[in-house]
DNA sequence: CGTGCGATGTATCGGTCCGATACATCGCGG
DNA sequence: CCGCGATGTATCGGACCGATACATCGCACG
């Protein structure tokens, strides 16, 4: 999982350790709280050591204007390499059962926006069956079991249930627009059009590109 | 996070490994998935290390008249310790900051049954800040860093957000009952006073002992 | 002027937990 | 009578976390 998301988010620019963390914070921050340096310097070396990514050297332009302002630490700048790109996109596609648990899910769909459309139906299909799974067993508890579990227990039961049912209508929503071919829901308008490195062509259903 | 399960667990009854897991999924079905095996046995291994559980031979009472018919299985059943007692009711006093997590809070809570209503409300309400923290974290960067971010990645922690301010809702509520000395939510007139193998008494607040 | 503190930054270590796998028994239906 | 799913115990490698260590930078406060 880590693997995928550090190979994504080098796809949009390269980074050091920091600031993937940072950036994975922000982009996963409904999902995980931050991803610990002990699982990250270690990815990063198997990822290096896979090809996938490669140490650079910092400060890209601009290098000899500012020569020993900010540079002079041992920062280590990681750049996805083509057969990150490969990588990253093989991934993506596949679907193993660790897709559809919370976290795989979560980091799968950050990347909608560089998913295919069939992918994302796929995606978006499978977790809502498995919290469906979930949610019947949520049910049977609650309903055969509940004179075994004390009130608290059963209230827990009961909240998860509803988490369930309300992200079993999210799915919904969001399986209905993408066959629909448009964005996901809400269109924001106005808002959109910020800065957008991509270098690969945005996946189709990708509505964000701002008109010059 | 699972000692406390298995500790809690085993003092409603003695059991085998299949069958705590069955019971843990039971209990926190809404919280995670089922425990593997890979962590149950080296933990059960620890917690017998440390004398707080001990093996004990199955069938209790009718052993000779039934020799060979199910006895004849490697079952091992696990029972709690005094020591192990002791341990438990440590745990579930002492919060540490896995307490207010996904899973150390819902194991927590699912054993709220046995805890004393000082430290129910102080597990609820720093549960709540945890969620407060997330929530203004999600929203920052929904508002700041909205238009860095691809419509899926904003769906994404748009959902978030919409579930902490529902987990806090929830709170709320949970902590307005236990400060009124109430039981939790649904007071579920008419279902109590199912099978109860209590051997402690029930903390206070715990409102559940019928009427005979 | 200095000094200490919070942000930035890289890195390791021990421990917890998971997923896959292996293996054995039991009862039931075909 | 045979296979198959449920019951049951157990291990191994790997992913990830939390604590910890250490170094630099800029700035606020004395």
């Amino acid at each position: 999982m880590l693997e995928l998301a550090i190979l994504g988010l080098l796809q949009e620019a390269p980074m050091h350790g920091y600031e993937l963390r940072k950036e994975l914070a922000a982009k996963l921050g409904a999902i995980r709280a931050a991803i610990s340096y002990g699982s990250l310097y270690p990815t990063l070396r198997r990822l290096q050591a896979a090809g996938w990514i490669s140490e650079a050297a910092e400060t890209p332009a601009t290098a000899e204007e500012v020569p020993a302002l900010t540079s002079r630490r041992g920062r280590v700048v990681y750049t996805i390499t083509a057969e990150g790109k490969e990588r990253f996109a093989q991934l993506i596609a596949q679907a193993g059962p660790e897709t559809y648990d919370d976290t795989g899910f979560g980091v799968h769909f950050a990347f909608f926006a560089r998913t295919d459309q069939a992918t994302r139906l796929r995606i978006l299909e499978g977790r809502r069956r498995k919290i469906e799974e979930r949610r019947e067993g949520l049910r049977d508890v609650l309903g055969r079991a509940a004179e075994r579990l004390d009130a608290y227990t059963l209230e827990l039961q009961r909240h998860g249930l509803e988490a369930c049912e309300r992200e079993v209508r999210w799915l919904e929503e969001l399986i209905a627009n993408e066959r629909s071919g448009r964005a996901p829901t809400v269109p924001q308008p106005g808002t959109a059009g910020g800065r957008r490195d991509n270098d690969s062509p945005p996946p189709p259903g990708e509505s964000r590109k701002e008109r010059p």
